[in-house]
DNA sequence: GAGTGGTCTAGACCACCTC
DNA sequence: AGGTGGTCTAGACCACTCT
């Protein structure tokens, strides 16, 4: 018997599937599907809004609802903050803060941070530690301009925990490289210079400035995943 | 005037972070917020059900609804077809199919793939090209039992674009790690053994038979990236 | 112009969970 | 046990866009 929202959208997915509506095909409107399985169309609406969301049906008014062709696959990473990542672990988590300075961050990072050049923002070093060992080398530039102060001992306090509980975050964007590992993240990590390492970059902006620029060099083994 | 379920997204965002409601806090119920914006219910819903699945909020029934504390950060990827993910660079996809052979794949990916030892699949080597220079080596193994025949010619159309649009896809998992190029990798991308290589490995099954395994090593250089 | 999805309403019942 | 979110309904109007 199909009644919730989540039946039906199992069972347009398993009409996709057995090909009964193939890719690019278009499938009934929202009206004959509440007819079909005897729901409201709010109800119907609820399940093909998620799948459009997921990627599988594409919807336009006006010209319906089609089964994608080339279903770009929407993957959802969760980010959590590392320490959190570590104890899913099951390991202990730690960390040192390695450098503490106030400088001129280089030429790449004050154009993506967008700051006039010159501009002396604080520049912290830590590296966290899962079960003792090295976990990630995190790099990070903070613009003292938009945080509350006074600012705490980044050497007692994570930054990133301290920054999600006192700085109202509003928008940023991640990406995610391999690199060799250069001179200071081989020694930071004991691993050889040249060693693949997965880097994860983070921006995080106010609504008008910039907070934090934060590049992570996660040790070798490291795999990112995601259910789809 | 607030109106839209948008605008109450954006209001209560606003109130999140300008500290109204700090991190942790018990937010007004949905019949509150209901009566206070002057809409109904099910409008005010669908506002904090949008936040709770972006993660800044929690919801329990009958506990409330509260300001995430840690707001684990869900980014989402956009997982393209490759030839998708280089013409939107603005180059010419093309393709090489290296190799095309039936055998015994390694161990480890009998075991993920669930198969019985000694099974053989189909193996494919593609070297995919933007604008006639390597882009990715994709290594891939199919499963056979599961694909309808015949089979076409891999030589002419992608293995990837061809499974969508003639495979009933169902679920899979994909993760993303750093690795130095092994001997071919580095032979067929032009670059020497041990450069860092960005690594995108997926699973992909029927309800319940596996279809296929694919690793793709990207040319240096390569970012994935997403908006948060 | 007209058909389709997008959204909203007012009310209702239910599932779950904390108290 | 009672409060809260989760969902459903029947109807309505609107926005978009294809023809």
């Amino acid at each position: 018997m199909i009644s919730g929202w989540e039946d039906i959208r199992a069972e347009v997915l398993r009409r996709i599937r057995v090909r009964d509506w193939p890719p690019g095909a278009l499938i009934p409107t929202e009206e004959d599907l509440a007819a079909e399985f005897g729901v409201a169309r709010a109800t119907v609406n609820r399940a093909l809004r998620e799948l459009a969301g997921a990627g599988v049906l594409e919807r336009r008014r006006k010209a319906g609802t089609r089964v994608a062709a080339l279903p770009v696959r929407k993957a959802t990473l969760d980010i959590p903050v590392i320490r959190q990542e570590v104890e899913a672990r099951g390991q202990v988590h730690g960390f040192r803060l390695l450098e503490r300075v106030e400088g001129v961050p280089p030429v790449p990072v004050t154009s993506r941070m967008g700051l006039a050049p010159g501009t002396r923002i604080l520049w912290l070093e830590t590296l966290h530690l899962a079960d003792g060992r090295p976990f990630v080398h995190e790099g990070r530039w903070l613009n003292p301009a938009v945080l509350p102060v006074p600012l705490p001992d980044f050497a007692a306090v994570s930054a990133n925990e301290w920054l999600v509980a006192h700085v109202a975050y509003a928008t940023g964007d991640i990406a995610f490289a391999a690199e060799g590992a250069g001179p200071r993240e081989a020694a930071v990590l004991g691993v050889a210079e040249g060693t693949a390492l997965f880097i994860t970059e983070r921006m995080t902006w106010t609504a008008e400035a910039p907070i934090t620029y934060v590049r992570l060099a996660h040790a070798p083994g490291y795999r990112l995943q995601t259910m789809v």
